[in-house]
DNA sequence: ACCCAGGTGTTTC
DNA sequence: GAAACACATGGG
């Protein structure tokens, strides 16, 4: 079989089911960054809220985040849950962030390696958060992002992830890797139609009978 | 009144 | 190292 045929077969499916996305969901790479601090372990609806409470206390900018008052943080973010931690850590990201570039695409500029773990030793970034930002903020880093919903997908799905030992994440990331050719579209839509799949058939209450992907998944996990 | 959501960091066996 | 826990709001 063809090099990564599963997961075309897979990207097909979705695509064809669903469309394209557009993902991420923000004007500027900025907002991604921001989204993707905000959007950890929570609807995306709520980080919305958050988005539009920074927008409206004109803290939504490099400077406002990095000047205001914790306080004024978290009372713009806190539909986003965590609002405590997540202002204290979005502070921490742009600081970091501007404080050693003049923007965040000269922030991102590098070795995709070499720029994942610059991100990755900021408090607040993990490899998640981390992937979603290098893949969707900037346009020279193919990394796979790998979410809930793609762990649940590979645990139902029949696709040959290599099981342990070493970190789960990392395991799935690189067979999606190995797999597919670094493009930066198809991963960002691959992701994208992962999440859109997972929000409307994969929470606690699948409803496999109207699933893309019925024929072959199985229903389990 | 539960359960869950596009995780991360810390603490504990 | 895996496993358990804290972090918190809003919608089903």
């Amino acid at each position: 079989m063809l090099a990564g045929a599963k997961l075309l077969e897979l990207y097909n499916r979705l695509y064809s089911a669903y469309g394209p996305q557009h993902w991420w969901p923000a004007e500027t790479a900025f907002e991604i960054m921001v989204g993707a601090v905000l959007t950890q372990n929570t609807a995306w609806s709520n980080v919305e809220k958050a988005i539009a409470g920074l927008r409206a206390a004109d803290l939504l900018s490099p400077h406002g985040i990095a000047t205001a008052p914790l306080t004024s943080l978290e009372g713009a973010i806190r539909p986003s849950g965590y609002y405590r931690q997540k202002a204290r850590r979005l502070q921490g990201v742009v600081r970091a962030v501007y404080g050693s570039a003049s923007d965040l695409q000269e922030y991102l500029a590098g070795p995709t390696p070499e720029v994942r773990e610059k991100l990755l030793s900021l408090r607040g970034i993990g490899p998640e958060t981390a992937d979603s930002i290098l893949l969707y903020a900037a346009s020279a880093h193919p990394t796979f992002v790998v979410d809930a919903y793609t762990q649940r997908l590979v645990a139902r799905y029949p696709l040959p992830v290599p099981q342990g030992p070493g970190d789960a994440y990392d395991r799935t990331k690189g067979y999606f890797e190995a797999q597919l050719e670094p493009d930066l579209e198809l991963y960002r839509e691959l992701h994208a139609l992962i999440v859109r799949l997972g929000a409307t058939h994969c929470r606690a209450r699948p409803l496999c009978g109207t699933c893309p992907l019925r024929r072959g998944c199985a229903q389990k996990v």
